[in-house]
DNA sequence: GCAATAGTGTCTATTAGACAATATTTG
DNA sequence: CAAATATTGTCTAATAGACACTATTGC
Protein backbone atom coordinates (compact mmCIF):
# COMPACT_ATOMS: atom_id res chain seq x y z
CA UNK A 1 0.00 0.00 0.00
CA UNK A 2 1.30 3.73 -0.93
CA UNK A 3 1.13 6.15 1.42
CA UNK A 4 -1.81 7.41 -1.03
CA UNK A 5 -4.35 4.61 -0.47
CA UNK A 6 -3.48 4.25 3.13
CA UNK A 7 -4.35 7.58 3.89
CA UNK A 8 -7.60 7.21 1.49
CA UNK A 9 -8.39 4.45 3.83
CA UNK A 10 -7.76 5.74 6.95
CA UNK A 11 -10.06 5.53 9.74
CA UNK A 12 -9.94 8.75 12.49
CA UNK A 13 -12.50 7.50 14.23
CA UNK A 14 -10.46 4.17 15.09
CA UNK A 15 -8.62 5.94 17.90
CA UNK A 16 -9.56 7.07 21.15
CA UNK A 17 -11.55 9.96 21.62
CA UNK A 18 -9.70 12.92 23.52
CA UNK A 19 -10.35 16.28 23.32
CA UNK A 20 -7.57 18.77 22.84
CA UNK A 21 -8.09 22.23 24.63
CA UNK A 22 -5.82 25.60 25.09
CA UNK A 23 -5.84 27.68 28.41
CA UNK A 24 -4.43 30.82 28.70
CA UNK A 25 -2.43 32.18 32.24
CA UNK A 26 -2.48 36.09 30.73
CA UNK A 27 -0.86 38.15 33.10
CA UNK A 28 -0.89 42.48 33.16
CA UNK A 29 0.18 44.46 35.86
CA UNK A 30 -2.89 47.37 37.31
CA UNK A 31 -2.63 49.50 39.71
CA UNK A 32 1.26 48.29 40.51
CA UNK A 33 -0.26 44.78 41.11
CA UNK A 34 0.15 41.39 39.20
CA UNK A 35 -3.11 40.54 37.65
CA UNK A 36 -4.47 37.29 36.22
CA UNK A 37 -7.34 37.00 33.72
CA UNK A 38 -10.18 34.65 34.80
CA UNK A 39 -13.87 33.26 33.94
CA UNK A 40 -16.56 32.88 36.04
CA UNK A 41 -17.67 29.46 34.02
CA UNK A 42 -21.34 29.73 33.23
CA UNK A 43 -21.83 25.85 32.37
CA UNK A 44 -21.25 22.55 33.62
CA UNK A 45 -19.00 21.02 34.73
CA UNK A 46 -17.57 23.69 38.17
CA UNK A 47 -20.24 26.42 36.87
CA UNK A 48 -20.13 29.49 39.24
CA UNK A 49 -16.07 28.57 39.92
CA UNK A 50 -13.44 30.81 38.23
CA UNK A 51 -11.29 29.21 35.72
CA UNK A 52 -8.53 30.49 33.38
CA UNK A 53 -10.21 31.44 29.79
CA UNK A 54 -9.63 28.44 27.04
CA UNK A 55 -11.50 26.30 24.80
CA UNK A 56 -11.15 23.08 22.03
CA UNK A 57 -8.27 23.56 19.42
CA UNK A 58 -10.84 23.98 16.16
CA UNK A 59 -9.34 22.00 13.55
CA UNK A 60 -7.23 24.15 11.58
CA UNK A 61 -5.72 26.17 14.11
CA UNK A 62 -2.20 26.17 15.34
CA UNK A 63 -2.14 25.62 19.12
CA UNK A 64 -0.72 29.08 20.04
CA UNK A 65 -3.22 30.44 17.55
CA UNK A 66 -5.90 29.01 19.52
CA UNK A 67 -4.82 30.36 22.48
CA UNK A 68 -4.28 34.16 21.00
CA UNK A 69 -7.57 33.80 19.75
CA UNK A 70 -9.14 32.73 23.26
CA UNK A 71 -7.30 35.73 24.80
CA UNK A 72 -8.86 38.04 22.35
CA UNK A 73 -11.90 36.77 22.53
CA UNK A 74 -11.99 37.52 26.38
CA UNK A 75 -10.40 40.86 26.61
CA UNK A 76 -11.44 42.35 23.34
CA UNK A 77 -8.34 43.01 21.77
CA UNK A 78 -7.31 43.18 18.30
CA UNK A 79 -4.77 44.20 16.01
CA UNK A 80 -1.81 46.14 16.68
CA UNK A 81 -2.56 45.70 20.74
CA UNK A 82 -3.50 41.90 20.51
CA UNK A 83 -0.09 41.58 18.43
CA UNK A 84 1.68 43.64 21.55
CA UNK A 85 1.04 40.84 23.82
CA UNK A 86 3.18 37.90 24.13
CA UNK A 87 2.16 34.17 24.11
CA UNK A 88 4.06 31.30 24.52
CA UNK A 89 3.45 28.12 24.90
CA UNK A 90 3.36 26.84 29.31
CA UNK A 91 3.29 23.23 29.18
CA UNK A 92 0.08 20.39 28.71
CA UNK A 93 -2.11 18.76 31.22
CA UNK A 94 -3.32 15.13 30.57
CA UNK A 95 -4.25 13.41 34.23
CA UNK A 96 -7.26 11.02 32.73
CA UNK A 97 -9.56 12.49 35.51
CA UNK A 98 -8.59 16.67 35.36
CA UNK A 99 -11.71 16.68 33.32
CA UNK A 100 -15.10 14.96 34.30
CA UNK A 101 -16.78 15.14 30.96
CA UNK A 102 -14.26 12.68 28.88
CA UNK A 103 -10.48 13.05 28.63
CA UNK A 104 -9.60 16.46 27.57
CA UNK A 105 -5.49 17.27 27.42
CA UNK A 106 -4.90 20.87 27.82
CA UNK A 107 -2.00 22.83 26.33
CA UNK A 108 -1.71 25.59 28.61
CA UNK A 109 -0.26 29.17 27.28
CA UNK A 110 1.35 31.74 29.35
CA UNK A 111 0.51 35.49 28.18
CA UNK A 112 2.23 38.72 29.31
CA UNK A 113 0.24 41.84 28.57
CA UNK A 114 0.28 45.64 28.77
CA UNK A 115 -1.92 47.05 31.53
CA UNK A 116 -5.21 46.34 29.52
CA UNK A 117 -8.84 47.67 29.85
CA UNK A 118 -11.57 45.48 31.90
CA UNK A 119 -12.29 42.04 30.13
CA UNK A 120 -15.61 41.52 28.61
CA UNK A 121 -17.22 38.20 28.86
CA UNK A 122 -16.85 35.93 25.82
CA UNK A 123 -20.11 33.34 24.82
CA UNK A 124 -18.82 30.59 27.39
CA UNK A 125 -18.37 32.39 30.60
CA UNK A 126 -20.78 35.03 32.95
CA UNK A 127 -18.24 37.16 33.76
CA UNK A 128 -14.40 37.61 33.02
CA UNK A 129 -11.99 39.74 35.12
CA UNK A 130 -8.70 40.37 35.60
CA UNK A 131 -7.86 39.13 39.20
CA UNK A 132 -4.93 40.55 41.61
CA UNK A 133 -2.76 37.50 42.03
CA UNK A 134 -2.42 37.74 45.59
CA UNK A 135 -6.26 37.05 46.31
CA UNK A 136 -6.10 33.90 44.64
CA UNK A 137 -4.68 32.08 47.80
CA UNK A 138 -8.14 31.78 49.07
CA UNK A 139 -10.18 31.49 45.54
CA UNK A 140 -10.58 27.65 44.66
CA UNK A 141 -10.08 27.69 40.83
CA UNK A 142 -11.86 25.35 38.32
CA UNK A 143 -10.27 21.52 37.21
CA UNK A 144 -6.71 21.52 38.05
CA UNK A 145 -6.26 25.71 37.23
CA UNK A 146 -5.01 26.32 40.10
CA UNK A 147 -1.76 24.11 39.30
CA UNK A 148 -1.38 25.69 35.98
CA UNK A 149 -1.26 29.26 37.67
CA UNK A 150 0.97 28.30 39.99
CA UNK A 151 3.28 26.48 37.05
CA UNK A 152 2.73 29.78 35.10
CA UNK A 153 3.86 32.54 37.51
CA UNK A 154 7.10 30.59 38.63
CA UNK A 155 7.57 30.34 34.87
CA UNK A 156 6.90 34.16 34.71
CA UNK A 157 9.28 35.10 37.31
CA UNK A 158 11.80 33.13 35.46
CA UNK A 159 10.91 34.43 32.37
CA UNK A 160 12.09 37.62 33.54
CA UNK A 161 15.26 36.41 34.49
CA UNK A 162 16.71 35.52 31.22
CA UNK A 163 14.77 37.42 29.10
CA UNK A 164 13.92 40.88 27.85
CA UNK A 165 9.72 39.86 28.34
CA UNK A 166 9.33 41.88 31.60
CA UNK A 167 9.23 44.99 28.08
CA UNK A 168 6.14 43.26 27.37
CA UNK A 169 3.95 44.28 30.70
CA UNK A 170 4.91 48.17 29.45
CA UNK A 171 4.03 50.66 26.81
CA UNK A 172 6.34 50.49 23.87
CA UNK A 173 8.78 53.64 25.36
CA UNK A 174 9.34 53.20 29.18
CA UNK A 175 11.34 54.45 31.86
CA UNK A 176 14.15 52.01 33.64
CA UNK A 177 11.62 53.06 36.56
CA UNK A 178 8.86 51.60 35.10
CA UNK A 179 10.85 48.29 34.03
CA UNK A 180 12.09 47.85 37.83
CA UNK A 181 8.61 48.00 39.12
CA UNK A 182 7.94 44.97 36.66
CA UNK A 183 10.41 43.32 38.11
CA UNK A 184 8.96 44.39 41.79
CA UNK A 185 5.41 43.24 41.06
CA UNK A 186 6.35 39.81 39.33
CA UNK A 187 8.55 38.57 41.68
CA UNK A 188 7.30 40.16 44.83
CA UNK A 189 10.67 41.83 46.13
CA UNK A 190 11.67 45.31 46.05
CA UNK A 191 14.75 45.76 43.76
CA UNK A 192 18.33 48.34 44.54
CA UNK A 193 17.06 51.10 42.17
CA UNK A 194 20.32 52.44 41.24
CA UNK A 195 22.03 48.76 40.96
CA UNK A 196 19.09 47.82 38.91
CA UNK A 197 19.64 50.61 36.62
CA UNK A 198 23.10 50.08 35.91
CA UNK A 199 23.02 46.32 34.98
CA UNK A 200 19.83 46.85 32.96
CA UNK A 201 22.17 49.03 30.58
CA UNK A 202 25.20 46.89 30.77
CA UNK A 203 23.00 44.26 29.40
CA UNK A 204 23.50 44.05 25.61
CA UNK A 205 20.21 44.19 23.40
CA UNK A 206 18.20 44.32 26.53
CA UNK A 207 16.93 47.97 25.96
CA UNK A 208 17.77 51.15 23.62
CA UNK A 209 17.59 54.54 24.37
CA UNK A 210 14.88 56.90 22.71
CA UNK A 211 16.86 59.44 23.16
CA UNK A 212 13.36 61.46 24.60
CA UNK A 213 13.00 61.77 28.26
CA UNK A 214 9.42 62.00 30.07
CA UNK A 215 7.53 65.35 29.81
CA UNK A 216 6.96 65.50 34.08
CA UNK A 217 8.68 63.58 36.69
CA UNK A 218 7.10 61.78 39.02
CA UNK A 219 3.78 62.57 40.67
CA UNK A 220 5.46 62.76 44.16
CA UNK A 221 8.96 65.19 42.51
CA UNK A 222 12.15 63.59 40.93
CA UNK A 223 13.34 64.49 37.87
CA UNK A 224 12.59 64.07 34.22
CA UNK A 225 13.56 59.90 33.19
CA UNK A 226 15.19 58.71 29.93
CA UNK A 227 12.91 57.09 27.50
CA UNK A 228 13.67 53.16 26.33
CA UNK A 229 12.14 50.71 23.91
CA UNK A 230 12.96 47.16 24.05
CA UNK A 231 16.00 46.15 21.80
CA UNK A 232 16.93 43.53 19.95
CA UNK A 233 18.11 41.10 22.41
CA UNK A 234 15.77 37.90 22.46
CA UNK A 235 18.07 36.54 25.52
CA UNK A 236 19.69 38.05 27.94
CA UNK A 237 23.11 37.57 29.16
CA UNK A 238 24.30 38.55 31.77
CA UNK A 239 20.99 37.50 33.28
CA UNK A 240 19.09 38.97 36.01
CA UNK A 241 19.18 36.48 38.77
CA UNK A 242 17.17 36.80 41.04
CA UNK A 243 17.92 36.97 44.86
CA UNK A 244 18.63 33.64 45.98
CA UNK A 245 15.59 33.97 48.09
CA UNK A 246 13.54 34.18 45.75
CA UNK A 247 14.78 31.01 44.20
CA UNK A 248 12.45 27.60 43.89
CA UNK A 249 13.20 24.71 45.44
CA UNK A 250 12.37 22.92 42.37
CA UNK A 251 11.01 23.39 38.87
CA UNK A 252 7.72 23.76 38.51
CA UNK A 253 5.31 20.74 38.00
CA UNK A 254 4.78 19.90 34.64
CA UNK A 255 1.97 17.44 34.26
CA UNK B 1 -29.04 21.42 35.57
CA UNK B 2 -26.92 19.68 37.82
CA UNK B 3 -23.74 18.37 37.82
CA UNK B 4 -24.24 15.12 37.72
CA UNK B 5 -27.22 15.74 35.03
CA UNK B 6 -24.97 17.37 33.01
CA UNK B 7 -22.20 14.56 32.86
CA UNK B 8 -24.82 12.29 32.29
CA UNK B 9 -26.16 13.77 29.17
CA UNK B 10 -22.90 14.86 27.96
CA UNK B 11 -22.05 13.25 24.39
CA UNK B 12 -17.54 13.20 23.91
CA UNK B 13 -18.53 12.72 20.08
CA UNK B 14 -19.93 16.46 19.85
CA UNK B 15 -16.23 17.66 19.98
CA UNK B 16 -13.71 17.44 16.48
CA UNK B 17 -11.55 14.27 15.87
CA UNK B 18 -8.38 15.14 17.30
CA UNK B 19 -5.61 12.21 18.65
CA UNK B 20 -3.16 12.76 21.23
CA UNK B 21 0.18 11.52 21.26
CA UNK B 22 3.57 11.54 23.28
CA UNK B 23 6.94 11.65 21.52
CA UNK B 24 10.07 10.88 23.79
CA UNK B 25 13.21 12.50 22.70
CA UNK B 26 15.56 9.95 24.76
CA UNK B 27 19.33 10.45 24.98
CA UNK B 28 22.07 8.64 26.31
CA UNK B 29 25.71 8.57 25.88
CA UNK B 30 27.73 5.62 24.27
CA UNK B 31 31.29 5.79 23.58
CA UNK B 32 31.54 9.25 24.72
CA UNK B 33 29.43 10.52 21.95
CA UNK B 34 25.31 11.70 22.83
CA UNK B 35 23.25 8.95 20.66
CA UNK B 36 19.35 9.11 20.36
CA UNK B 37 16.82 6.60 20.26
CA UNK B 38 15.23 6.12 16.37
CA UNK B 39 13.02 4.23 15.49
CA UNK B 40 12.47 3.19 11.97
CA UNK B 41 8.84 3.78 11.08
CA UNK B 42 7.17 -0.10 9.53
CA UNK B 43 3.88 1.68 8.20
CA UNK B 44 2.51 4.54 6.45
CA UNK B 45 2.56 7.34 6.47
CA UNK B 46 6.68 8.11 6.11
CA UNK B 47 7.19 4.30 5.99
CA UNK B 48 11.36 3.42 5.71
CA UNK B 49 11.90 6.87 7.61
CA UNK B 50 13.57 7.24 10.67
CA UNK B 51 11.19 9.26 13.59
CA UNK B 52 11.00 9.26 17.31
CA UNK B 53 9.39 6.48 20.00
CA UNK B 54 5.89 7.18 20.27
CA UNK B 55 2.12 6.39 19.93
CA UNK B 56 -1.03 7.07 21.02
CA UNK B 57 -1.56 8.03 24.85
CA UNK B 58 -4.42 4.98 26.39
CA UNK B 59 -7.16 6.18 27.88
CA UNK B 60 -6.20 5.97 31.74
CA UNK B 61 -2.56 7.20 31.36
CA UNK B 62 -1.18 10.27 32.70
CA UNK B 63 0.78 11.59 29.79
CA UNK B 64 4.24 11.13 31.52
CA UNK B 65 3.19 7.34 32.07
CA UNK B 66 2.20 6.80 28.47
CA UNK B 67 5.89 8.07 27.62
CA UNK B 68 7.56 6.32 30.13
CA UNK B 69 5.57 3.18 28.27
CA UNK B 70 6.73 3.88 25.14
CA UNK B 71 10.42 4.60 25.78
CA UNK B 72 10.26 0.88 27.88
CA UNK B 73 8.23 -0.62 24.98
CA UNK B 74 11.55 0.11 22.40
CA UNK B 75 14.49 0.04 24.76
CA UNK B 76 13.03 -3.41 26.93
CA UNK B 77 13.67 -1.56 30.38
CA UNK B 78 11.70 -2.12 33.46
CA UNK B 79 12.07 -2.04 37.11
CA UNK B 80 14.88 -0.12 38.55
CA UNK B 81 17.06 0.78 35.44
CA UNK B 82 13.61 1.78 33.91
CA UNK B 83 12.82 3.97 36.98
CA UNK B 84 16.61 5.41 37.03
CA UNK B 85 15.57 7.11 33.52
CA UNK B 86 14.53 10.64 33.78
CA UNK B 87 11.14 11.72 31.94
CA UNK B 88 10.11 14.80 31.58
CA UNK B 89 7.83 17.45 29.47
CA UNK B 90 9.17 19.02 26.61
CA UNK B 91 6.68 20.52 24.71
CA UNK B 92 3.25 19.95 22.49
CA UNK B 93 3.33 20.23 18.73
CA UNK B 94 -0.05 20.68 16.87
CA UNK B 95 0.51 22.57 13.83
CA UNK B 96 -2.84 21.14 11.47
CA UNK B 97 -1.40 19.87 8.96
CA UNK B 98 2.10 17.95 10.57
CA UNK B 99 0.55 14.32 10.40
CA UNK B 100 -1.12 13.70 6.87
CA UNK B 101 -3.53 11.30 8.76
CA UNK B 102 -5.57 13.56 10.72
CA UNK B 103 -5.04 16.26 13.67
CA UNK B 104 -2.76 14.68 15.67
CA UNK B 105 -1.14 16.67 19.19
CA UNK B 106 1.63 15.36 20.29
CA UNK B 107 2.94 15.74 23.75
CA UNK B 108 7.20 14.98 23.47
CA UNK B 109 9.02 13.90 26.11
CA UNK B 110 12.42 14.38 26.93
CA UNK B 111 14.20 11.47 28.88
CA UNK B 112 17.88 11.21 30.00
CA UNK B 113 19.47 7.47 30.79
CA UNK B 114 22.62 6.20 31.46
CA UNK B 115 24.32 3.84 28.81
CA UNK B 116 21.59 1.03 27.79
CA UNK B 117 22.14 -2.14 25.89
CA UNK B 118 21.06 -2.14 21.81
CA UNK B 119 17.15 -1.04 21.23
CA UNK B 120 14.78 -3.68 20.75
CA UNK B 121 11.94 -3.16 17.92
CA UNK B 122 8.76 -2.17 19.40
CA UNK B 123 5.34 -3.64 17.69
CA UNK B 124 4.88 -0.66 15.49
CA UNK B 125 8.77 -0.33 14.23
CA UNK B 126 10.73 -2.24 11.66
CA UNK B 127 14.08 -1.49 13.56
CA UNK B 128 14.91 0.69 16.61
CA UNK B 129 18.41 2.02 17.10
CA UNK B 130 20.53 4.13 19.29
CA UNK B 131 22.22 6.99 16.64
CA UNK B 132 24.76 9.23 17.22
CA UNK B 133 23.59 12.74 16.96
CA UNK B 134 26.55 14.21 14.95
CA UNK B 135 25.02 11.79 12.00
CA UNK B 136 21.96 13.10 12.31
CA UNK B 137 22.17 16.20 10.42
CA UNK B 138 22.53 13.93 7.23
CA UNK B 139 19.23 11.97 8.06
CA UNK B 140 15.55 12.81 7.50
CA UNK B 141 13.48 12.11 10.16
CA UNK B 142 9.41 11.37 9.67
CA UNK B 143 6.95 14.09 10.40
CA UNK B 144 8.29 17.42 12.36
CA UNK B 145 10.74 15.17 14.84
CA UNK B 146 13.43 17.38 13.25
CA UNK B 147 12.10 20.36 14.84
CA UNK B 148 11.33 17.92 18.37
CA UNK B 149 14.32 16.42 18.43
CA UNK B 150 16.20 19.93 17.91
CA UNK B 151 14.13 21.24 20.68
CA UNK B 152 14.74 18.66 23.08
CA UNK B 153 18.67 18.91 22.01
CA UNK B 154 18.62 22.50 23.42
CA UNK B 155 16.65 21.37 26.29
CA UNK B 156 18.88 19.05 27.44
CA UNK B 157 21.91 21.58 27.12
CA UNK B 158 20.01 24.25 29.26
CA UNK B 159 19.01 21.42 31.83
CA UNK B 160 22.90 21.24 32.36
CA UNK B 161 23.37 24.43 33.17
CA UNK B 162 20.44 24.70 35.78
CA UNK B 163 20.12 20.92 37.24
CA UNK B 164 22.03 18.41 38.32
CA UNK B 165 20.24 16.09 35.63
CA UNK B 166 23.60 15.08 34.42
CA UNK B 167 23.96 12.42 36.72
CA UNK B 168 21.26 10.55 35.02
CA UNK B 169 23.75 9.80 32.26
CA UNK B 170 25.88 7.91 34.83
CA UNK B 171 26.04 5.08 36.98
CA UNK B 172 24.73 5.53 40.62
CA UNK B 173 28.18 6.48 41.50
CA UNK B 174 30.65 8.21 39.44
CA UNK B 175 33.68 10.03 39.31
CA UNK B 176 33.59 14.09 38.64
CA UNK B 177 36.12 13.21 35.65
CA UNK B 178 33.16 11.45 34.36
CA UNK B 179 30.54 13.69 35.03
CA UNK B 180 32.53 16.20 33.24
CA UNK B 181 32.68 14.27 30.24
CA UNK B 182 29.03 14.18 30.31
CA UNK B 183 29.08 17.97 29.96
CA UNK B 184 31.34 17.95 27.30
CA UNK B 185 29.60 15.63 25.44
CA UNK B 186 26.46 17.51 25.37
CA UNK B 187 27.31 20.86 25.36
CA UNK B 188 29.78 19.33 22.56
CA UNK B 189 33.19 21.37 24.02
CA UNK B 190 36.04 20.90 25.86
CA UNK B 191 36.10 22.47 29.62
CA UNK B 192 38.86 22.68 32.17
CA UNK B 193 39.07 19.89 34.47
CA UNK B 194 40.21 22.01 37.13
CA UNK B 195 37.74 24.26 37.33
CA UNK B 196 35.03 22.36 36.39
CA UNK B 197 35.94 19.60 39.56
CA UNK B 198 36.01 22.90 42.29
CA UNK B 199 33.25 24.59 40.86
CA UNK B 200 30.86 21.08 41.01
CA UNK B 201 31.92 20.50 44.71
CA UNK B 202 31.31 23.81 45.53
CA UNK B 203 27.51 23.75 44.31
CA UNK B 204 25.59 22.68 47.21
CA UNK B 205 23.75 19.40 46.95
CA UNK B 206 25.15 18.80 43.11
CA UNK B 207 27.26 15.73 44.29
CA UNK B 208 28.03 13.96 47.75
CA UNK B 209 31.10 11.72 48.31
CA UNK B 210 30.61 7.98 48.78
CA UNK B 211 34.05 7.84 50.67
CA UNK B 212 35.27 5.16 48.31
CA UNK B 213 37.78 5.81 45.29
CA UNK B 214 37.89 4.17 41.84
CA UNK B 215 39.80 0.31 41.88
CA UNK B 216 42.01 1.35 39.41
CA UNK B 217 42.75 4.50 37.60
CA UNK B 218 42.10 5.70 33.80
CA UNK B 219 43.08 3.30 30.90
CA UNK B 220 45.73 5.63 29.89
CA UNK B 221 47.12 6.20 33.29
CA UNK B 222 46.36 8.78 36.45
CA UNK B 223 45.48 8.22 39.91
CA UNK B 224 42.17 6.73 41.21
CA UNK B 225 39.03 9.41 41.57
CA UNK B 226 37.53 10.03 44.37
CA UNK B 227 33.45 8.66 43.82
CA UNK B 228 30.11 10.37 44.11
CA UNK B 229 26.53 9.88 44.10
CA UNK B 230 23.86 12.36 43.24
CA UNK B 231 23.17 14.68 45.73
CA UNK B 232 19.65 16.21 46.88
CA UNK B 233 19.17 19.32 45.10
CA UNK B 234 17.02 19.90 42.51
CA UNK B 235 18.11 23.07 41.11
CA UNK B 236 21.64 24.48 40.90
CA UNK B 237 22.62 27.42 42.50
CA UNK B 238 24.97 28.63 41.38
CA UNK B 239 24.04 27.55 38.09
CA UNK B 240 26.95 25.97 35.59
CA UNK B 241 26.61 28.32 32.95
CA UNK B 242 27.83 27.12 29.49
CA UNK B 243 30.33 29.24 28.27
CA UNK B 244 29.21 32.46 26.00
CA UNK B 245 30.14 30.24 22.47
CA UNK B 246 27.71 27.59 23.32
CA UNK B 247 24.54 29.88 23.93
CA UNK B 248 22.06 30.33 21.49
CA UNK B 249 20.41 33.39 20.29
CA UNK B 250 16.96 32.87 21.17
CA UNK B 251 15.17 29.87 23.16
CA UNK B 252 13.91 26.58 21.54
CA UNK B 253 10.92 27.08 19.18
CA UNK B 254 8.10 25.78 20.28
CA UNK B 255 5.18 25.11 18.49
C1' DG C 1 12.20 74.21 51.09
C1' DC C 2 11.27 69.17 51.40
C1' DA C 3 10.62 64.73 49.75
C1' DA C 4 11.02 61.70 46.04
C1' DT C 5 13.26 59.83 42.20
C1' DA C 6 16.99 59.38 38.33
C1' DG C 7 21.30 58.43 37.54
C1' DT C 8 26.32 57.81 38.78
C1' DG C 9 30.40 56.57 41.76
C1' DT C 10 32.79 53.48 44.77
C1' DC C 11 33.85 49.61 47.37
C1' DT C 12 33.55 44.55 48.65
C1' DA C 13 32.45 39.72 48.13
C1' DT C 14 31.60 36.14 44.95
C1' DT C 15 32.33 33.71 40.84
C1' DA C 16 34.30 32.29 36.30
C1' DG C 17 38.13 31.10 34.11
C1' DA C 18 43.20 31.02 32.83
C1' DC C 19 47.15 28.86 34.19
C1' DA C 20 50.27 26.29 37.13
C1' DA C 21 51.78 22.76 40.33
C1' DT C 22 51.75 18.36 42.61
C1' DA C 23 50.54 13.64 43.40
C1' DT C 24 49.19 9.16 41.73
C1' DT C 25 48.67 5.57 38.63
C1' DT C 26 49.10 2.66 34.03
C1' DG C 27 51.82 0.63 30.74
C1' DC D 1 60.32 6.27 33.39
C1' DA D 2 56.73 8.78 30.30
C1' DA D 3 52.17 9.96 29.75
C1' DA D 4 47.74 10.63 31.58
C1' DT D 5 44.68 12.06 35.00
C1' DA D 6 42.93 13.81 39.76
C1' DT D 7 43.12 17.31 42.71
C1' DT D 8 44.55 21.67 44.63
C1' DG D 9 46.65 26.47 44.38
C1' DT D 10 46.92 31.11 42.63
C1' DC D 11 45.84 34.98 40.10
C1' DT D 12 42.77 38.07 37.17
C1' DA D 13 38.52 39.75 35.26
C1' DA D 14 33.68 40.07 35.53
C1' DT D 15 29.62 40.54 38.21
C1' DA D 16 26.32 41.26 42.11
C1' DG D 17 25.14 43.95 45.60
C1' DA D 18 25.72 47.38 49.51
C1' DC D 19 26.05 52.06 50.19
C1' DA D 20 26.72 56.84 49.15
C1' DC D 21 26.22 60.98 46.53
C1' DT D 22 24.45 64.53 43.29
C1' DA D 23 20.99 66.50 40.32
C1' DT D 24 16.29 67.42 39.15
C1' DT D 25 11.58 67.82 39.79
C1' DG D 26 6.57 68.07 42.10
C1' DC D 27 4.17 69.92 45.71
Amino acid sequence: MNEQDFLAAYDPHAYPAVAVTVDVVALTIRDGALHLLLIRRGEQPHAGLWALPGGFVRPDEDLVTAARRELAEETGLAGEPLRRVHVEQLASYGAPDRDPRMRIVSIAHLAFAPDLPDATAGTDADEAAWVAVAELTNRQLAFDHGQIVADGLERARSKLEYTPLATRFLAPEFTIGELRAVYETVWGHQLHAGNFHRKVLSVPGFVESTGASTERGGTRGGPRARLYRAGDARLLHPALLRPALLRPAREETVR
